[in-house]
RNA sequence: GCCGGGGUGGCGGAACGGCAGACGCAUCGGACUUAAAAUCCGAAGGGACGAAGGUCCCGUGUGGGUUCGAAUCCCACCCCCGGCACCA
């Protein structure tokens, strides 16, 4: 009888007391980092699309073992941030009391769905033991001049108090509490990961990573590349050949497009409301209108400004600028569809060619001046320079190759492309036009005015400034501070622990005040596998010899939904880390895959649904090994499926009966194979799992299992110990408990993982003496034959004229043409 | 709007130029049982004809195309999911 729970807590018991999974980390000679992203700790409990990634993940690691490497595969918890700080709140409790709670929560459930873990490496991102090290590592990029604090119009989520990165907020709205997301202007930490776009964007183009991955970092990035062009101030005149460059750009609106090409069209110029100059352009006369403006937008929540669909809004300044390439004065406006984090935060109004200035100038009854058309458009009897070109309800949007430039004075007739470089290049004389890339990236914001994160080791000092806290005075500890609340001031909680910063300046012993902002979370995570194989190395953050043997990672599997965070960020923070010597290679993993989403019954699993799903109940009515089995069975890994709880029931009779098989050929003794079916099946089964292992697709791997022990037990068939013991090692990554078991009721050595070697097919005997050719009349199946494998075309036609089904259709009709695909398909093309 | 991914039986999904629906769930029929559950055996995309073995037609979101042959490749469109979005 199989009795899952008593198998599994066995082998769990042995696989713990042999340390069967805890590889020798100093000499193992072929290494095999399996990674997957760490959880988050959640009160809630560990939750299935949780379990989902770990066991793809798993399968992965325990199928590399099994071809005979080294596997480590760790586990930690992402215990830092705002999720945990707010779930403390909610419940009442502390984090510092809920966290451990949670872990040894988290731990048990682990264990108990029997993933390979090494549990004597794991991390947990609130031990100062780790936390010394991301604090560590705040203090290299300090020193390298890559951690800067500046003042910046940063997200403030009001609901949350706190700064948000960029990344986490999500169409305006923070990414916890979808509360729409003020812009402030405060002080705080920077990464400056612009520095590394190039390099970061370049080496998407080697590494092995899902592909969807890398599209979505590149959007992320989002390069564009364009032209800076300055357009002077009109109280100035415009800068000539005689004038200091420097000084020309000074005094005037700098702004960023990537159609340079249309500067012709350049009728009006739009600032975002934020904009430096404005207070300096605006007239008295406008002085009143522009203010207005501006508290207005102030007032307006970034939701609501960046609604692409409301009507264009703005105000004139009242002051204007030159065009550079015209000459023209044009008016400077102001309108919040401009926005200061992109570009310059300022643009030239080409309303022929753009929709949104379009919609502007029409809204303001300003100039609209096309000037791109196509040939076509104009025909070859016009001259480009004059041309005519009436503007309808839209913007001429389009950017073809055949377009040229009109009205644009000796560019007219070019090519539009080459016109931009070109007219790039003249203004460039004048100093007033270069070509620029721009990027959506900015640098990162990981300051966070919250309570439940590693403090930022930095002293600000009454006597010289900014001082980074010595490395030897690391880690600078989280106080345990009873009201860990935020403040809606944006005042952080450590700044009412006196106790905490009050602290003389490490240099000049003079009064100094701690830093009292925690880091980002995504800094934790940024670097978290870097320290599992060190785990236990109190005087560094990663050893270079195990650093070594273990990374890059081999394989990482994790969520799609961290292709632009964590994943950007851990790149980011690798490639300094080898820029500063601490490392030796700069792509964090050498193979990325995303697994898919799991949903429930059709519809997304959330908690609002009330649909979530926790694992415990499961394992504990159907087991370890049946569960895995299900969820890797209901769809494709990589795309994810549905989960329905009446699909269970497949699977596990399936390892009922894999049971019952193997214990039955046991009992029966026979050895060897007397069937050629059943050991064509099971080298065709062994070449597909392995395929399916390979590539991920667990689903189609279990498929065939199934497919083979239906073979192997056909109408009651006892099977031989020789067609089970294969089938016992191909099931064992999927289930590993069961497998074990059965692994030593077949009289081997355990574990299944170290003593098993993975089973090898032959091809040759893959293949029949015969086979079985489908036989089509215009390419309409009519039969089926069975000829000899290799059959030649002649022979494989007159089989098939015996059909009665294929005579009957060739009746009265002459075959024209004949296709043969040998051991495939005759197919008889009648007319 | 832009960038990804996807639309196949009652359901989850296979197949990804060559016998559509593997494998499984649910369903139905049978065996076992006093009975039920469990287990085992079998049926099954839809339709028409046939007593039956069978035979034919229709079928992979829609419409075109390429091909001896298309779920698979190409073009256009519709719908769903995910991401980005007044990004200049």
């Amino acid at each position: 009888m199989y009795e899952p729970d008593k198998t599994e807590a066995r082998w769990q018991a042995f696989w713990a007391e042999q340390r069967t999974n805890e590889p020798d980390l100093d000499h193992a000679e072929r290494p095999f980092f399996n990674l997957m992203m760490y959880p988050y700790p959640s009160g809630e409990g560990l939750h299935v699309g949780n379990l989902y990634a770990f066991t793809g993940a798993d399968i992965f690691g325990r199928y590399q073992r099994l071809r005979g490497r080294d596997v480590f595969e760790p586990i930690g918890f992402d215990a830092f941030g705002i999720h945990s700080e707010n779930y403390a709140l909610q419940v009442g409790t502390h984090p510092m009391d809920q966290i451990p709670r949670n872990i040894a929560n988290f731990e048990r459930v682990l264990r108990r769905a029997g993933i390979m873990y090494d549990w004597s490496h794991t991390v947990d991102t609130t031990d100062p033991d780790y936390y010394r090290w991301t604090q560590w590592i705040f203090l290299q990029l300090f020193k390298a001049g890559l951690a800067e604090k500046k003042e910046a119009p940063v997200n403030w989520c009001p609901s949350c108090q706190t700064v948000l990165a960029n990344e986490q907020v999500i169409a305006g709205r923070c990414e916890r509490c979808d509360t729409p997301v003020e812009q402030r202007l405060l002080s705080q930490w920077f990464f400056r990961i612009t520095q590394y776009v190039e390099r970061l964007l370049a080496n998407l183009d080697w590494i092995d990573w899902s592909e969807t991955t890398k599209v979505a970092q590149r959007n992320w990035i989002g390069r564009s590349d364009g032209a800076r062009l300055w357009f002077p101030l009109e109280q100035r005149e415009i800068a000539g050949d005689s004038h200091d460059p420097e000084q020309a750009r000074r005094e005037a609106i700098e702004v960023f497009t990537t159609r340079p090409d249309t500067i012709y069209g350049a009728t009006y110029m739009v600032l975002a409301p934020e904009h430096p100059l404005v207070e300096r352009l605006a007239s008295a006369e406008q002085q009143d209108e522009v203010n207005a403006y501006q508290r207005a937008t102030a007032a307006t929540d970034l939701v609501e400004r960046r609604k692409t669909e409301k009507a264009k809004t703005g105000a004139f300044t009242g002051g204007y600028a030159v065009n550079p390439a015209t000459g023209n004065r044009v008016p400077v406006w102001i309108a919040d569809y401009v926005l200061m984090e992109y570009g310059t935060g300022a643009i030239m109004g080409v309303p022929a060619h753009d929709q949104r200035d379009f919609e502007f100038a029409r809204e303001f009854g300003l100039d609209i001046l096309p000037v791109v058309a196509s040939k076509a458009l104009i025909g070859a009897d016009q001259d480009p320079a004059a041309f005519d070109l009436r503007v309808g309800e839209e913007a001429f949007v389009e950017h073809t190759e055949d377009e040229v430039l009109i009205n644009s004075d000796r560019f007219s007739g070019l090519a539009a492309e080459e016109g931009g470089r070109a007219i790039v290049d003249w203004l460039g004389e004048r100093g007033l036009g270069e070509p620029h890339v721009n990027y959506r990236l900015h640098d990162w914001c990981i300051s966070r005015q919250r309570y439940w994160g590693p403090p930022i080791p930095v002293i600000y000092c009454s006597e010289c400034g900014i001082q980074p806290v010595p490395e030897s005075d690391l880690p600078v500890l989280l106080p345990h501070v009873e009201d860990f609340r935020p403040d809606a001031g944006g005042v952080a909680p450590l700044a009412r622990a006196e106790d905490f910063y009050r602290v003389p300046c490490p240099d000049c012993g003079a009064e100094g005040r701690r830093e009292t902002d925690v880091s980002d979370t995504f800094l934790d995570s940024a670097w978290y596998f870097m320290r599992y194989p060190s785990v236990g190395f109190d005087d560094r953050p990663f050893d270079a010899e195990r650093t070594k043997r273990w990374l890059p990672v081999d394989m990482y599997i994790g969520g799609e939904e961290h292709a632009v965070l964590h994943l950007l960020y851990s790149r980011f923070i690798t490639m300094v880390l080898h820029d500063l010597g601490h490392l030796t290679f700069e792509e964090p993993y050498k193979r990325f895959r995303k697994h898919g989403l799991l949903i429930k019954e059709g519809a997304k699993i959330s908690k609002s649904r009330g649909n979530v799903i926790l694992p415990d109940q499961y394992i504990e009515r159907y087991g370890a090994d049946a569960f895995r089995t299900y969820l890797m069975f209901l769809g494709p890994f990589q795309e994810g499926g549905d989960f329905r709880d009446v699909g269970i029931a497949g699977p596990e009779r399936f390892l009922k009966r894999v049971w019952d098989s193997v214990i039955g050929a046991i009992e029966g003794g026979r050895t060897g194979f007397d069937d050629p079916d059943v050991e064509r099946a099971l080298h065709a089964t062994i070449r597909q799992v392995t395929q399916d292992y390979e590539s991920l697709e667990y689903n189609t791997a279990i498929a065939a299992l199934m497919d083979y022990l239906n073979v192997v037990r056909a109408e009651g068939r006892t099977a031989s110990v020789d067609e089970v013991r294969p089938l016992v090692v191909l099931l064992s990554p999927v289930a590993p408990h069961i497998a074990e078991e059965l692994w030593a009721r077949l009289d081997e050595e355990p574990s299944v993982f170290d003593q098993a070697e993975w089973p090898t097919y032959d091809e040759a005997k893959i293949h029949t003496d015969d086979v079985e050719i489908p036989v089509q009349v215009n390419g309409k199946l009519r039969a089926t034959v069975r000829v000899e494998r290799g059959a030649s075309q002649d022979v494989v036609q007159e089989v098939a004229l015996q059909e009665e089904n294929v005579a009957r259709h060739l009746e009265g009709v002459e075959v024209r043409k004949v296709v043969h695909v040998p051991d495939r398909l005759l197919n008889l093309v009648v007319g």
